[in-house]
DNA sequence: AGGATTTTGTAACGAATGCTATAATTGCGC
DNA sequence: GCGCAATTATAGCATTCGTTACAAAATCCT
């Protein structure tokens, strides 16, 4: 009883998606949002409480879309097929043509300045959570036996993380699709076993 | 014959690198810098004509030091010496203790907004200008025989920068040396030859 | 239709941004 | 000692930042 909004709530969140995926978070202003959006100040306040809460909202889509695909790589078969559909879903993922390049966590959470700031600390927080869950899902497929004794589950948990971070900012700065295959093959040799 | 300085040209500027390198170009305001030197802003003006001109002076600094140290490895002997020093000499860098964790370029890169603007822009030219020395060592490299024929030069350059990005960003996220060293570890599991 | 309720538009808030005009200080050579 | 030139300090520039009073417009229920 009341009256409608004039803006549809989820197409007003994918622009501001790919504005704070291009530009970062301190790096959109409440003008460029507001502007991408086709809304006034007001109405922006009285949808989303804050730029900051927004940005929540795009982290949170971000996530549970884009991010758990390439998350759900863990739930393969072996640990081997787990970093090579983990890597191959990030290089997809990382230069989907109907995106901006790279990813848009990495982009904001160094854009968002030092990792000990607000959501600085969330990101960090989150990408710690998802190198935790890789470790865990290796060291089962030590105890199943797919892979090696001798490996290192942390090691080679951590070591995907930082060649997905690696691509993502290589994919930023203009890599190709290709060129990020290229480096899950190489990534991939390195592989035990 | 003139009234001389009150501050030291040089501490300035190490004072700022250590302000771009933690908190990154557009992160670090006039007043932070200002006020780390001890100056007011027409003396800083007078000194350094503009924000941006110093800290392109401080993207000098680091490039010409402590880059220059990582990117001399390319003067090994064989390519996977190259490969090997270039590694090591990152985790190094990255995580030396008298220094804000990560690479100044990397963090500033990121945290510049889009790669298209002014300063990203220059950050993506040192960036593949980089990588390009890298390819031309292995193709060298692999004309005098101590790379395998079969081996793609370009991919083995632009897998080291990838792993050496990434591990940029886990250094700045709080990871140790010793967690970068295992990486460094695996990176070269997938040395060919 | 009337009143209650939510969204909208206008306009502006205080604070911070990068930067500078003006003029007072300081030091050298003469 | 004096004038010239470089550096300093005070104060404020215009702009942008994220955010919000305020009131008009639009809907639904009674």
């Amino acid at each position: 009883m009341a009256r409608q909004r004039v803006f549809d709530i989820e197409t007003a969140i994918e622009a501001a998606t790919v504005l704070f995926w291009r530009q970062g978070y301190e790096g959109t202003s409440l003008s460029d949002l507001t502007t991408a959006i086709g809304i006034a100040p007001p109405s922006f306040y009285h949808a989303f409480g804050s730029k900051e809460a927004l940005f929540r909202r795009v982290l949170d889509r971000y996530r549970a879309s884009r991010l758990q695909y390439a998350e759900d790589a863990v739930n393969c078969a072996t640990a081997r097929e787990v970093a090579e559909q983990m890597l191959l879903r990030w290089a997809e993922l990382y230069t989907d043509p109907e995106c901006p390049p790279g990813c848009l966590a990495a982009n904001c959470a160094l854009a968002g300045g030092a990792p000990d700031s607000l959501l600085g600390g969330e990101l960090t927080r989150v990408r710690k959570a998802r190198q935790g869950r890789l470790r865990k899902r290796f060291k089962r497929a030590q105890q199943e036996g797919d892979l090696a004794a001798g490996a290192n589950p942390d090691a080679l948990a951590r070591f995907l993380m930082t060649v997905g971070w690696g691509m993502a900012s290589d994919a930023r700065s203009g890599a190709s699709r290709a060129d990020l295959l290229c480096t899950v093959e190489m990534a991939l040799k390195a592989w035990p076993g």
